[in-house]
DNA sequence: AGTGCAGTTGACTTT
DNA sequence: TAAAGTCAACTGCAC
């Protein structure tokens, strides 16, 4: 029996997830190369923003992402399509109006969640007889059989020509208004439009304002300012929620980076930073190798090392209220300005999971929300190598006032977080709880009343969790699984343990 | 002037 | 990308 309808029309998708850039955007280069009508679509998917690890400064910047990208198609009367709704019933209605060819989206290095996800996109593409085509997410390689070789491969893919497109040539479609008025899903109840202005603000313009002053001076501070709370503010990139959110492709920073590096009168800065760029798709490329890790311990033989949840410590930790200076100030930046340091990072989880001996899995969530540049494929990897449950690399546990004393020497960064400390001169300022009484008088803050005293003492709880993560780091069990890790996850498994 | 000694520094090891 | 512990060498100082 003929068909009465007329044939569907040929187009192709491209889906925007994680790389919300126009500029090296591979999806978007080889869709061009159809000659189909592309469709670009972005989805706020309610499983997704549901999730715990999601919080709104992430969707806030997806939305700023999404609006820089707008204002490039605004003049080409063309729109990328935002649907806040569920994808796989997105694809459905769009494959009933439409024949969809080819969907063309970036790789995504994920939680489970959006792995599952792809899953059931994949399942129905397959059904659909759609092809779909994945594009690799930076330096990150997915089914790596071997890790033999991954940093020249890094390398070679970092200095590949980027993938350029000219907006104004694309051969955009449009839908029908109804049809797509239908299916957008509810407006999205959260107002995105007012960013708090502690906040960096998301969008391809913005990643690139970042890159150009970072190379134009803040760079050369780089070294000697990362450790430091309050000028590594300055003195990083600070490119990493742009980066998380493919606002910038890491291809570009490398190729921009390596341009300024002959005129640079910092050098050693510079090369500084592209081997963290290198670390930052290492450690993504182990959480896509071993995914489990976003809930178990990589190293197995860490499960019989069981912490009881405290909440009242785990509150005082995520509300900056610990008593420890340093540790409060980073947790109160965390909230209003979704950025601290990595050594400042790696503080605060030590003095979680160590000093107040609480279980990685109990806070990953709560972290994850507080960065702004929340990226599964290093959060999960980093906290666990923080937390000394890979039994690949060394326990380190930090010392809150070494570390304050050193890096915050003259206390700005405490004050800026903890105004009640504001009169406390340095050095009790990194350890208030030795005020005296006539000094607590003097500065008019009494602990116990204006600022905490210690929830714990720092030197006893140290001493024993050191004692109880040696006692396992020496086993049998977690070497043997060490090896395994190493054998997976490191190019020459054959060097020094404990490195 | 040489000796004893407390405190410091630095290399190396252990947790 | 830690920090404590250990030990020997060194330093400054009093006598």
């Amino acid at each position: 029996m003929a068909n009465e309808n007329p044939p569907l029309q040929d187009i192709a998708i491209v889906w925007f997830k994680r790389d919300l850039r126009f500029t090296d955007h591979e999806p978007l280069y080889y869709a061009q190369k159809q000659n189909l009508p592309i469709l670009l679509i972005y989805c706020f998917e309610p499983i997704v923003m549901e999730y715990a690890d999601s919080d709104v400064r992430h969707w806030r910047f997806v939305y700023q992402s999404l609006q820089d990208m707008q204002s490039k198609l605004e003049d080409l009367n063309a729109k990328i399509y935002v649907f806040h709704n569920h994808i796989p019933l997105v694809f459905q209605r769009l494959s009933e109006k439409y024949n969809i060819k080819k969907i063309y989206s970036n790789q995504e290095i994920g939680n489970k969640l959006t792995y599952d996800r792809d899953l059931v996109v994949q399942k129905f593409c397959s059904d659909q007889q759609i092809d779909w085509l994945e594009y690799q997410h930076n330096g990150v390689i997915r089914r790596l059989k071997s890790r033999k070789n991954w940093e020249q491969r890094w390398t070679q893919k970092m200095e590949e020509h980027p993938k350029i497109v000219n907006e104004t040539q694309l051969n955009l479609m449009t839908l029908d208004d109804a049809f797509y008025q239908d299916l957008k899903g509810p407006e999205l109840s959260i107002q995105f439009t007012s960013n708090e202005p502690a906040f960096q603000p998301g969008g391809e313009t913005n990643a690139w304002k970042y890159m150009q002053s970072f190379l134009k001076e803040r760079y050369v501070n780089y070294s000697k300012h990362i450790s430091k709370p309050q000028l590594s503010r300055k003195g990083c990139s600070r490119l990493s929620p742009y980066l998380a959110y493919g606002n910038i492709s890491m291809r570009m920073v490398y190729q921009y980076t390596v341009q300024h590096y002959k005129t640079a009168k910092n050098k050693r800065a510079l090369s500084n930073f592209v081997s963290r760029l290198q670390w930052h798709c290492h450690f993504m490329q182990k959480f896509e190798d071993e995914c489990r890790m976003e809930f178990e311990n990589v190293n197995r033989a860490y499960d019989s090392m069981v912490k009881t949840k405290n909440d009242n410590y785990i509150s005082a930790w995520q509300s900056g209220t610990t008593g420890v200076p340093i540790v409060d100030a980073c947790m109160r930046c965390l909230h209003k300005t979704g950025y601290i340091n990595f050594r400042m990072r790696a503080l605060v989880v030590s003095f979680v999971v160590f000093n107040l001996w609480q279980d990685w899995r109990d806070v990953k969530y709560i972290l994850a929300k507080l960065f702004l540049d929340y990226e599964p494929g290093i959060h999960y990897p980093q906290l666990q190598m923080q937390s000394g449950v890979t039994g690949v690399n060394t326990i380190r546990i930090y010392n809150p006032i070494k570390n304050a004393q050193e890096h915050d020497e003259e206390g700005i960064f405490i004050k800026t977080w903890i105004p009640e400390l504001k009169n406390v001169p340095t050095p009790l300022l990194f350890e208030p709880w030795k005020m005296t009484n006539i000094e607590q008088e003097m500065y008019q803050v009494f602990i116990g009343k204006d600022y905490p005293a210690p929830i714990v003492d720092i030197e006893v709880s140290r001493k024993a969790a050191s004692d109880i993560v040696w006692s396992f780091q020496k086993t049998k069990a977690v070497a043997e699984e060490g090896d395994r890790i190493l054998q997976k996850h490191v190019n020459n498994p054959s060097r020094p343990r404990n490195s």
